[in-house]
DNA sequence: ATGGTAGACCCTCTA
């Protein structure tokens, strides 16, 4: 979102035309109490909220009843960032994915920062957790801005974002072992093509040059990529007036059998 | 490791 409140209309506008059984925002930058609940819910969504003063805060919208299971990635109770929320809807398990950012990724001395330390340790802790749902069998759909380029083929220039925390090798190795106990990256279940991108900066015109990135993704159990029906991205909303630095991707599922 | 833009918020941080 880039600030649910600051994009309020952009928002409802796209909750409206898409009209989702559940949505998976990230980046509402507010606390729960300062998020937009009743314009939402005057749309027939049921609202959960995992809020964060100034930063990240993630949320999860559904037509259907929700039940909280987790508002927190598990793993460390000393971990105050609002980057998980996890729930039961419509019968999936669902969960809204703040993944850190990790920039700057080296630090004066040319080690890993802080910043990256707590990428990789959030995404070994969201490894385990992937590990424990898998063993539920349910199906489930992860989803979220994971802020990690998966390949070459997800960025417009390779080379210059080697070092990058959203594309270091350690990045993409901890992305492939999470993908190798088992989940479905589900854009990548229905394209091979490079060049699809989820996010383009602000800065440098990045958009009107489609210098994009695919770092939003939605990882789904084997039980929920038996009925993946069909999977995209969305650009249209990234061309709006005041439009987020992301834009939607979205994923059907048939009815369980 | 920097610069570009955007949002929150108290002027600098995060992305």
């Amino acid at each position: 979102m880039n600030s649910i409140r600051a994009r309020l209309p952009n928002a409802l506008a796209w909750l409206r035309d898409a009209a989702p059984d559940v949505a998976l925002l990230q980046e509402i930058k507010c606390i729960d109490e300062q998020f937009p609940r009743l314009e939402i819910e005057d749309l027939g969504y049921n609202v959960a909220v995992a809020g964060q003063k100034t930063y990240n805060g993630v949320a999860l919208l559904s037509k259907r009843p929700i039940e909280v299971e987790l508002t927190a990635l598990p793993g460390d109770a000393d971990d105050g960032q609002a980057r998980y929320l996890e729930a039961l809807t419509g019968g999936v398990r669902v969960a809204s994915v703040y993944l850190p950012n990790g920039n700057p990724a080296f630090d004066e001395d040319g080690r890993d920062s802080a910043k990256y330390a707590y990428k990789l340790a959030w995404m070994e802790r969201l490894y385990d957790h992937v590990r424990a749902l898998l063993a539920t069998e349910d199906a489930f759909v992860l989803g979220g801005d994971y802020n990690v380029i998966p390949e070459e083929g997800d960025v417009y220039d390779p080379p210059a974002w080697k070092d990058d925390a959203l594309f270091r090798p350690e990045t993409r190795a901890a992305w492939r072992k999470i993908l190798h106990l088992g989940v479905t990256d589900a854009f990548r279940a229905h394209h091979r093509e490079a060049g699809r991108y989820s996010y383009w900066s602000y800065r440098g015109g990045a958009w009107g040059r489609d210098h994009g990135l695919r770092i939003d993704h939605m990882l789904l159990s084997p039980q929920a990529a038996d009925r993946l029906h069909a999977c995209g991205i969305d650009k249209g909303p990234r061309g709006a007036e005041k439009a987020s630095d992301h834009t939607p991707v979205w994923c059907e599922l048939k009815e369980a059998p």
